[in-house]
RNA sequence: GGGCGGCUGCCCGAGUGGCUAAAGGGGGCGGACUGUAAAUCCGCUGACGUAAGUCUACGCUGGUUCGAACCCAGCGCCGCCCA
């Protein structure tokens, strides 16, 4: 160990790797105690890059587990430096696939753009942000240059990642562009300088690929933090719209709390690691604490106070928190609900489809059926049950979670 | 370009002329029990209709048949083998 870094430097880099569950590459907490070491002897502020492809409209806790650590950098002063992948959107990330992924247009990646600035500024300082989109430099590559970048990679590389590799072994197609994409990353990473890039560990060739460019270019080589993948509220496979087990960063505070707690106990240290800006002292002692006997529900009521509080704000925490304990330790009816307007008597399961309560008719039948459906607190059980004019006022409830006020 | 095999509901997968809205599993939803946790148990899981029933659905198009997911032909996509 390097006998001259001081010990402030390398206690900062531990709290980092400790508190994330993250991968940092090379050498781990000591690779980045000496970068902020060197950082403050030179009195500069690291660039920190993250990529993002705005491939979806909106974002999910899952994107945020790498803006927390680029948030934890701007905390120390640093300089996160976002990357809108405008350009590499446009070609299709590969990684983690098993198909390829289809190419959006530049129209798409405009309007997702928006909406991911917005999102990301309840994470984000956004002032204090250096913002870029790799179109500005990818789009402008001549072929000739491509060509002598794409030197940097060998095939034989490319296959020994797990994707890749598989789809050539099960005959599936793997696109010349796919192949070229951690070349356009890596090229970022050299283009905005970046000291250190921060990705999900889905992303290591890529991310390590940038190590690889930078040195070609002669910088120095980027830190690389590999942060894991959020697992969703199932508790099994990671967050993603396509296995609907998320909590979307547009969710009203009520939602969030909910949803979170209802992710399995398993999960809330992995979550208070990932998701908040808890210190590690902290983390370690809940888990001491549910070891030695205290409920974990208890404890996940603290993890969805704090999720809301970072989405939101600490009054609104503490309104959802209230909500939630009436609602479901209570069983009361929340003091919010969707309200519908009668206009003129209806049978119930129309009302629950009119509503929007469900997506059919035959639903709401089955629903009444098996005995989910209350009115005014009584179990319905007659799917032609009519309401009138004199059941206004009275709250419609389906399942635990869903009620409609008939006004 | 040739030979063979596949394509079924959200997913996997059985079905090879009427008993098939299509077995079984997964997932999802609802209920019981709980802590909106896990485990367990029960029910539901195409749409419309009070119902009888009607419509839509087994890659696509057309045909045979009283009747087709199932048989035939053409097309498309995927796989495997040969050139």
């Amino acid at each position: 160990m390097d006998k001259s870094l001081p010990q402030k430097y390398i206690d900062q880099a531990e709290e980092f790797v400790s508190s994330t569950e993250a991968l940092f590459l090379p050498n781990g907490a000591l690779g980045l105690a000496e970068l902020f070491h060197k950082a403050d002897k030179e009195k500069k502020t690291l660039r920190v890059k993250l990529g993002i492809d705005p491939t979806t409209s909106d974002l999910h806790l899952g994107h945020t587990v790498c803006l927390q650590m680029l948030k934890k950098f701007q905390d120390l002063g640093h300089k996160p430096v976002l990357i809108i992948g405008g350009f590499t959107a446009t070609v299709g990330d590969p990684s983690g696939r098993n198909e390829a992924r289809p190419p959006l247009s530049i129209e798409e990646v405009k309007n997702n753009s928006k909406t991911y600035l917005n999102q990301i500024s309840k994470i984000l300082d956004l002032e204090k942000v250096e913002i870029l989109n790799n179109y500005d430099w990818l789009n402008d590559l001549r072929t000739a240059d491509l060509i002598k970048l794409a030197h940097l990679v060998t095939i034989n590389q490319l296959v020994g990642k797990e994707a890749f590799g598989s789809r050539i072994e099960n005959g599936q197609p793997l696109y010349l562009h796919e192949v070229l994409y951690p070349i356009l990353q890596g090229y970022d990473s050299v283009y905005i300088k970046a000291d250190i890039e921060v990705g999900g560990i889905d992303q290591t060739f890529n991310v390590l690929f940038g190590r690889h460019m930078q040195k070609h270019f002669k910088q120095d080589e980027q830190l690389v933090i590999l942060l894991p993948l959020l697992i969703g509220l199932d508790g099994t496979k990671k967050m993603s719209k396509t296995f609907n087990n998320l909590i979307s960063l547009k969710d009203s505070p009520d939602e969030v709390f909910g949803k979170a707690m209802s992710i399995p106990d398993e999960l809330i240290i992995h979550y208070f690691k990932l998701v908040t800006n808890e210190q590690i002292k902290q983390i370690l002692s809940y888990e001491e604490d549910m070891k030695n006997g205290k409920n974990p529900r208890d404890v996940k009521m603290v993890l969805a106070h704090r999720l809301v509080k970072q989405l939101y704000d600490e009054n609104t925490a503490i309104k959802s928190e209230e909500n939630f304990i009436k609602q479901f330790r209570k069983n009361e009816i929340p003091e919010k609900v969707d309200e519908y307007i009668l206009k003129e008597p209806l049978k119930i399961i129309d009302l629950m489809y009119l509503s929007k309560m469900v997506s059919s008719k035959a639903e709401a039948k089955r629903l009444i059926q098996g005995g989910g459906v209350k009115l005014r607190s009584n179990t319905i059980d007659n799917p032609n049950l009519l309401i009138t004019m004199g059941d206004k006022n009275s709250v419609l409830q389906i399942g635990k979670r869903k009620f409609v006020k008939i006004i």
